[in-house]
DNA sequence: GTAAGCCTTGACGCGGGCGTCAAGGCAAGA
DNA sequence: TCTTGCCTTGACGCCCGCGTCAAGGCTTAC
């Protein structure tokens, strides 16, 4: 198949595949006439990169996944490599949550005194009796 | 005080400062050679964004707050608009959190399933000197 | 005098993942 | 033949919060 229909099954664009293949992920055979060429493999291989996309992986981080594809493995992940980029990214996440959780208190915490001292601002969902 | 000063008194830089001037925060008075000059309402204006960019706000997010302060307010927060964002940032951080949290639980199911897929993978974490 | 250390404005760079336009080639249908 | 619709490469734009030069002016110390 061409880019187009690839990009058309794989929900992208072609743009984005030809990007793909600027960064050394995603190569493509040529037809007589130039046109890039992709077969299923490509297509499983290009699908592999967008869930990880989607997770919030930046593609430096799918490369272990699509060379696993491409040395034959049935999945992306069917290699340690692969698996040492899922844990990193659970404790990138770990850490991150952990980080946004706290902002969120502090955050939290500054909107409940602020509203405390604006007259007209508590906008109360319940009688926040503190213990003053 | 002059920019360099404030700058370091704040822990950012006169790049930073300058920065801000042009997108209409933290405005400056000049000397007669052109410098600009500062006051520490400016100081506690700028502690004010740089707090909530620590926050993961992002700039135009803290205008209402410093114009809260400008209006001469005894704190960024002290304004309805300000408390409006704070919400806003509320409500933004549960929704990353959250999706954050499911994107975790995803990766960690790819990679229990990976683990198990794979002979020489698993890796238990014996032997480092753990908390064992 | 001159060197050091502050200040000024202007302008380009960066990172990431593309969008979007430009200018043109190839294939197929009416 | 001409139009349509695909394809090609190249290159600039965008977002955001600055970093980092460049080229020069002011002030103070020696």
């Amino acid at each position: 198949m061409r880019i187009g229909e690839l990009a058309a099954r794989a929900g992208t664009t072609t743009r984005t595949l030809r990007y793909y293949e600027t960064r050394g992920l995603l190569t493509a055979r040529r037809t007589g006439n130039g046109y890039r060429t992709y077969d299923e493999d490509d297509l499983k291989l290009l699908r592999q990169i967008r869930t990880l996309q989607d997770f919030g992986f930046d593609l430096e981080e799918t490369r272990p996944f699509v060379e696993c594809l491409r040395a034959g493995h049935p999945e992306g992940d069917s290699c340690p490599a692969s698996l040492v980029v899922y844990r990193r990214k659970l404790a990138e996440l770990d850490a991150l949550i952990e980080q946004l959780t706290s902002v969120r208190a502090q955050v939290g915490a500054q909107l409940a005194r602020a509203e405390a001292a604006v007259p007209g601002g508590p906008e109360p969902k319940c009688e926040l009796g503190g213990h003053a």
